[in-house]
DNA sequence: TACGATTGCGAACACGCGTTCTTTCACAAC
DNA sequence: GTTGTGAAAGAACGCGTGTTCGCAATCGTA
């Protein structure tokens, strides 16, 4: 037994569709006024006169008088999709940090072990050879240079040494400090390019600089 | 993780069942004066106290100089069966560039239609509320300022509008132009703020800024 | 006992926000 | 033409509601 809902103006429509994006973000529902931000509407009473229609065709609920106060009616929310392909999981190892050591996988202990902490590679993100992978977050803005911010999260191929062009996660220890850079090795000295070209790179003799992985991929999760 | 929620008196303890209640009655939030009424409070200002404290140990959300803005998070609030710790898989629909307009989901389609492009979202992306979720790639590097560059894949849940401090997709009719940026509502203006605070802001009215989506997640591939 | 911190109370304040009123414009019926 | 109606706009108006401020009661601690 479904109410009559006759003709729902494109305006309507939309209507309906931000308050139920509203209300599905916060809990709580719209005021009349950020409906008509929301929908590029000129005019409070003109929400008013369309929120009107849609009461009367059974569509929402008003309280008179009350701020925010809007049930709607027909709302079946939908339920979220199935599991994806083949993902592949990582262990977290640490993080990574200017001023501190870089994390280094304990050879042969890549394999999933299931109680330490780990990430799950979406096949976008995983390469053609997904062996001795592992993830670190990172700490702190240093690594602004190379679009990674605090929080995020890298995965990284162990390795030791890199081709040109490479990115790389290195570490400096004449500075004590561990860098996302781009590797370039010219003559024997290594060039680390920042991936943002508006940043200068830094040269420094092969002998002080220790590659520790390939950069992979990258994941960040923005806060709310 | 789970902030830490110390003692709830007794008084709290009615308070949160109560407006528990109210919410799943209605779908609207209760006024401090109503939970005064429902509670057998005495005055205004020890709900608004009581909500302060409940706030402060992560019970709820409260949005300042905003009728009934409380939101609930303990609780599960979308009801579908938001699995845990599992992959999701978003439409890819296009691309976000500076000069181009954002592509916009369809009302109603954001369930996985497996033949359409998509990207899998592993769990330590997936947010809480896995609804009207999308994912673009960034083409060019004008979102630098947002620690994103080309290639990358944002992750987007579709909504017209934002709180303070969300990042969200916009578009600038007047300017044509397509931005990622902290969003900040101020009067009736709005400013943009980059995530790299050594950009400069952008402020204007809100009436010129269409919202798009709040960015979820953000994806990178480094090239081998 | 003294005293600061915590909790509670009531009232006034100020702004958020629903409501209403007046006009305007377009289109159809007569 | 006049009349009627749906849709929209803009501006007040006023109640609803979050916030704040002063003050009393309670409690822990020295």
């Amino acid at each position: 037994m479904t109410t009559a809902k006759p003709r729902v103006s494109e305006r309507q429509r939309e209507m309906l569709d931000f308050i139920r994006d509203y209300h599905a973000d916060r809990s709580y529902m719209p005021s009349i006024r950020e409906i008509q931000l929301g929908c590029g509407i000129s005019s409070t009473s003109v929400v008013d006169y369309n929120l009107r229609l849609l009461e009367r065709d059974g569509h929402l609920k008003r309280s008179p008088d009350i701020s925010r106060a809007i049930e709607l009616v027909g709302a079946a929310p939908p339920r979220p999709g199935s599991g994806g392909p083949e993902t592949l999981r990582v262990p977290l190892l640490g993080a990574i940090a200017a001023g501190e050591p870089i994390p280094v996988p304990e050879a042969g202990a890549y394999a999933d072990d299931g109680d330490r902490e780990g990430v799950t590679l979406p096949p976008e993100l995983t390469p053609r050879d997904s062996r001795d992978l592992y993830a670190l977050r990172v700490k702190g803005d240093s690594m602004i240079d190379a679009f990674v911010t605090d929080g995020d999260i890298v995965v990284l191929r162990h390795a030791r040494d890199a081709r040109n062009g490479e990115m790389v996660a290195a570490w400096l220890p004449l500075e004590d400090s561990a860098t996302l850079k781009h590797f370039h090795l010219e003559g024997d000295s290594v060039r680390l390019m920042p991936a943002n070209p508006a940043m200068e790179p830094i040269v420094v003799p092969a002998d002080q600089v220790q590659v520790h992985g390939k950069v992979v991929a990258v994941m960040r999760r923005v806060a709310a």
